[in-house]
DNA sequence: CGTCTATTTGAATGTACTCAAAAGCGGTGG
DNA sequence: CCACCGCTTTTGAGTACATTCAAATAGACG
């Protein structure tokens, strides 16, 4: 888990054994049931979180509504990036979708590794500009294809949702209702 | 002018006269026409545009069809985050709504500044934190509110873009048909 | 096995769409 | 300065797609 982690890490930025055994030093671990909440709407979000094993996803919630943003399987880092930042209430909710362990970086923690490791900051930079250009694929799907060719992208892009994410979760996060996720599913075959 | 660049970048920055005008010595200056492109799609962006005076938008084309991501006026710097990091063909195309003149940092000038004043390091991060705040408003909107409450908000939060944005690139910016931001005007009157 | 939740299906409705045409507006040249 | 041309906005009629409400079926989990 450790090599996972280490492995994973070397994609953003490139630490020596020492730096990586500092930064690894400062991780918390943690595990959360099905359906559990890693991040309850109203509180701030002070840690990010890397999946080693499960998946996740965030929603918002408007008239009632849960709005999924976005789903994140093992090998990713997430965190409410305006909360975390800015220190202020998350609108957001991240829920574990399977049964989930987590590595934990605290801001405290984070903070402290770019003060001894300035190689670190570059890491921040770089979730930073992951959520913008993840953010910005979602937004053009949402704003250039029909509900159709967001759903076929996302059968030919990302299977792991197909398999692995519930029907109603999906179509939330496609921005549909659930019946008509079926109907499109039913219309494809 | 130059006092109102250098009020403006007081907001994300704390310089010293003396690296202002360091700041300041770097920038080009540029005027474009009512509907003259500031960057092409298919070119790679290699500039930040603060505007002086004036207004510009961005859009993606897909079938066909613009899609309108974002207006900027006066007081805000706009670049194609994703191709000026990343020095890959944009997909956008900037163009100018009004006669709009602007300063123009390029990214040599940038990269530059970095090394030089570390202190403008913070002003590169907060532009990749603008974006990626900007972004997240846009995608709840769209995944949140129906067509009619988007128009309303953006009439209550941006008035500046009712009174000086053509209606056909307002209507592509929220996603809808002019045909249809016609009716939804006249339904609200 | 039974209960609770998720998914599918049906029927009616609504919202935005397309195609088509009329009205309005702005800029240009005579 | 006014008439004309081209582009934008409005309006109308019919259509497509997703929605709502309601109910049936299928699946998951204790």
């Amino acid at each position: 888990m450790k090599a996972f982690i280490k492995q994973n890490m070397s994609r953003y930025v490139k630490l020596s054994n020492e730096e990586f055994e500092r930064f690894y030093a400062t991780l918390k671990f943690g595990t959360f049931k099905k359906r559990e909440d890693l991040l309850v709407s109203g509180n701030i979000c002070r840690e990010a979180f890397f999946i080693i094993e499960g998946c996740i996803r965030y929603y918002n919630v408007s008239d009632g509504e849960e709005h999924t943003g976005q789903f994140f399987f093992e090998g990713s880092w997430y965190s409410d990036y305006d909360s975390f930042l800015f220190e202020r209430p998350s609108k957001q909710t991240i829920q574990a979708i399977e049964k989930t362990s987590v590595a934990i970086l605290s801001k405290a923690s984070m903070n402290q590794l770019y003060d001894d490791l300035p190689r670190f900051e570059r890491f921040g930079r770089l979730m930073a500009e992951n959520a913008f250009m993840g953010l910005r694929q979602r937004t053009e799907a949402l704003t250039q294809l029909s509900a159709l060719d967001r759903y076929m992208r996302l059968v030919e892009n990302r299977p792991k949702v197909i398999q692995r994410v519930p029907q109603r979760f999906i179509a939330s996060y496609l921005g549909i209702r659930p019946q008509s996720l079926s109907r499109i599913r039913k219309s494809i075959t």
